[in-house]
DNA sequence: TTGTAAGCGTTATCAC
DNA sequence: GTGATAACGCTTACAA
């Protein structure tokens, strides 16, 4: 990586003109090939790399897309960026990441949001969950004057493009396959009820019990961080309130996991005596003790999607069709049943 | 984000010099302070952006690192890209991340880099484990044509730059724990041996118990491929080979989880039959049944001081002081003594 | 304190 | 098929 080797040096070296070099590299253009085979190899020996910054420039376009997101360290949040990277890869996009902490506020999102504008990103992903009034520096205003823009796993909302996985399904999967199994006394671990997500998973397990007839008093909710430390207290909290439960619906699998490990101590059985369902279907949840009944979210696939949605909107703003719609696409969970709430009929009959 | 305004146009409007208007947005120079605010109302009124694109052309650099990864979807490497993003967020670059698969060819990583090398960035991390021969292409020939890279978690070499985590040293805090623990017969779950990472905690696990004098024959030895269920038939592979056992270090958490359930399956109590030892520190891990025994590696700070390193490259290029000495930087892991391998001395003395 | 001119390395346009 | 010329939007020298 010493000097930059230009296309001007090719070209002298080679006796070509630079636009002809440039032909050969993109391969546009009919070039006979004389002239193609002398500059390829020109460019093989002198180890010319095109600067792809000056291209960026008089086309007007990066060919990259960047990505806010939060928490990769999590397998959900994780998932979502592999799968926007892979879809971004295919597109022909390079990926620029910005990461931000759980509580920033609305001036540092949007600062972070102009320098990517700056950098002249071809289109954004904001993979930053909702929660709070994060998302209350939205308007078009400041979308104007942003690339264009897609939203993950957001309340649906006018004006933009959204992703979202349906929570409040997937819960109500993991809670009908509970009352299903017989179980009548259905308690939740929530998540924290700022969270978008964690409210809709709430409002998913109250709707299923609510449509069966029976109860979701405050006795049977407790509300966790998400954390595996959180779903232990919140475990202890339920078995103080409402020690008749047979079922518990955790908002993720690591609050699930505080809960079995509660239930160990106690030596409460699971499931025979308490059903554990989580949600999020996280790789070690099959070979928790026991294997975690939970929902599975469809991951990548939201950030493949996410990516298509925003390639079409980045083809339309360049066609300057201004119109095309903006909508919420949902996609859906699915249930995992394993060993925390299935009881098998052999079983059931011996019990 | 319609037409571009460029700084001609914040000129023209406010009656100023292009130029003049670089030096407010670049806050360089003496501007008098009538005219830096007017030409600061004009930005904010028409939202003028600078295009950074056009300024890395004039400056022949892009503020941007790229990190070439692998399995973000796992703790251990989200974890490192982390770090990664942390420090070069503070030293101001941008992120340009790029996912591989496992089975990359030699050629797919040298095009990934040679695209990096196009676009301009000014460094590479290169966050690829070590596995097979995947370390094959490193050549000076290559890497002249390269923009400065350092590598994460590879054996040391001449010639490059190496920030890795002590995995051998972290193999041999965990079987010094059993040791010290009264452990006599420790056999190990190892990763997958093409993988450098998993050979050295092998390693770590045969000095120790070489120089204790104790058998590390290959009945003791089970491997596995860093997935729970993997684990599982490691356990099982160990119960048959080595059934007088009294402790497993397994080469990763994930692993440790499988052999924990084969070990509940048959009634094997942990630690009180045989201690359970794991590898990453995940943070489920405190939540096992019964919480796991494990050695934290310091990855944040791996990708941090990867970023350092290829920060001090980068300059070091700039001043065109050719001899930065290449080096390889070994990071400690430190162990973390939780119940499955712990007996207190008060049930130690009543069993 | 501010302006002028040149150039960064490409590609687009239009000509030959 | 190939080339000359003018952008793209900014910064660096150097002037004023």
């Amino acid at each position: 990586m010493r000097k930059q080797i230009t296309m001007r040096d090719i070209a002298r070296i080679t006796g070509v003109s630079p636009k002809t070099v440039s032909r050969v590299v993109n391969n546009q253009g009919e070039i006979s090939e004389v002239t193609r085979k002398r500059v390829q190899e020109a460019i093989e020996t002198l180890g010319y790399s095109p600067n792809i910054t000056a291209r960026s420039l008089v086309q007007g376009r990066s060919n990259t897309i960047a990505v806010v997101a939060w928490g990769i360290e999590y397998y959900g949040p994780s998932r979502v960026v592999v799968g926007i990277e892979r879809q971004a890869d295919e597109y022909g996009y390079s990926l620029l990441l910005t990461l931000l902490r759980a509580k920033e506020t609305d001036q540092k999102i949007r600062d972070t949001l102009k320098d990517l504008a700056a950098r002249r990103v071809d289109g954004i992903v904001f993979a930053i969950p909702e929660f709070n009034d994060n998302r209350s520096w939205i308007n078009e205003e400041v979308l104007n004057r942003l690339p264009p823009i897609v939203f993950l796993n957001m309340e649906s909302r006018s004006g933009i493009n959204i992703v979202s996985v349906d929570n409040k399904a997937g819960a109500r999967l993991a809670v009908t396959h509970l009352l299903e199994q017989g179980r009548k006394k259905i308690a939740t671990i929530c998540g924290p009820l700022r969270w978008w997500e964690a409210r809709q998973r709430l409002a998913g397990w109250k709707e299923v019990l609510d449509q069966a007839g029976f109860f979701t008093s405050g006795d049977v909710i407790a509300e966790g961080d998400w954390s595996a430390e959180s779903g232990e207290r919140a475990m202890r909290q339920l078995l103080e309130s409402a020690p008749n439960i047979d079922a518990v619906f955790a908002a993720n699998d690591q609050m699930a996991l505080g809960a079995l490990g509660v239930l160990h101590q106690r030596g409460i059985d699971v499931p025979d005596d308490i059903a554990v369902v989580g949600f999020d279907n996280v790789p070690d949840s099959a070979y928790f003790y026991p294997p975690l009944s939970t929902v599975d979210q469809p991951l990548l696939e939201l950030g493949k999607v996410g990516v298509q949605k925003l390639n079409q909107m980045i083809a339309t703003v360049r066609h300057d069709d201004d119109g095309m719609e903006k909508s919420t696409t949902l996609l859906m969970p699915k249930m995992i049943v394993r060993q925390s709430s299935y009881i098998d009929n052999l079983k059931k009959n011996s019990l």
